[in-house]
DNA sequence: CCTACAGTCTCTAGTAACTTTAGGTTCAAG
DNA sequence: CTTGAACCTAAAGTTACTAGAGACTGTAGG
């Protein structure tokens, strides 16, 4: 524990986050308090920044904060078995997976709605008219439940 | 205008949507404000039900509540060209296709990940592993830029 | 030693699109 | 007339940050 410490300006940059998203974590209990100067600014050591690239790596992934959490927990604990991570990688594949299929249904619909609109008044636009008709023939699979942007 | 009103709740139950969401779509001005009985409560007519069911289907194709917006006020002016409406649909439509694509990265690095986790301990849990070691082969496409989950 | 100035500090508010909660009022049925 | 479901407003909570204000620190040059 000698003088190799960083500040948090250099952590945001090796970690590719901003400076207040490294304080937001810290303030949610995912990254540690490091020791402070003097002054009372935020010195880091490697330990630091490897703990910010898994978050980081994570958050990549689409793996929610909570997840984040639960995967630090586990990866703290080297014995245990790894079973809970591979249901929390999965539980992420799935709802991944759903995205995607909701996803590929609504660029369909997007795309009959653009070819069809040719661009006369708005009295007879395909965009406004389909936006306007739900039922206008296929539904997006599990209306209502995910959010779809 | 005679009595074939009715209150928010059916409304929101026809529309598919909590009541809430009703009264917040009001507060932002999507929706009008409608006639309210004696006792303050709110009563809607045919009217306020088709320009729900519009919000909706648009806010199910994924537009954001400022595009919904745009889309509402064209389809008010009938004599318009439907340029605009189709341009905010092209534009939800590059949205939508980077998202899949960053999506696939996505599920495939997923599956890559569990199918290596062979169930030992934390000690060599490949998701772990994998989470915590961000240079280990390829990268999610823009990396940093749109939220992923 | 002094001065600049980039970097840091805390705290607060803002983002999207709602949802939830609290505390009270109204409507319709029995 | 009483009950209970549905309604009212206003404010705070959600996710994962981002941005800003106003003040302080650390360091390099002169």
């Amino acid at each position: 524990m000698a003088g190799d410490d960083f500040t948090i300006g250099r952590l945001a940059r090796e970690g590719g986050c901003k400076v207040q998203t490294i304080r937001y974590y810290e303030q949610i209990g995912l990254m540690p308090e490091p020791a402070r100067t003097e002054g009372n600014q935020r010195r880091y050591g490697p330990h630091h920044a490897q703990r910010l690239a898994f978050i980081r790596h994570a958050r990549e992934l689409g793996f929610p904060l909570e997840a984040v959490r639960e995967l630090l927990s586990l990866s703290d604990d080297k014995d245990r078995s790894c079973a809970a991570a591979d249901a929390i990688a999965k539980d992420h594949l799935v709802a991944v997976e759903r995205r995607i299929a909701r996803l590929n249904a609504l660029k369909t619909e997007l795309e009959r709605m653009i070819e069809q609109c040719r661009g006369g008044s708005i009295a007879d636009c395909r965009v406004i008219e389909v936006v306007a008709d739900h039922s206008h023939g296929h539904c997006l699979t599990d209306h209502g439940a995910e959010n779809a942007a």
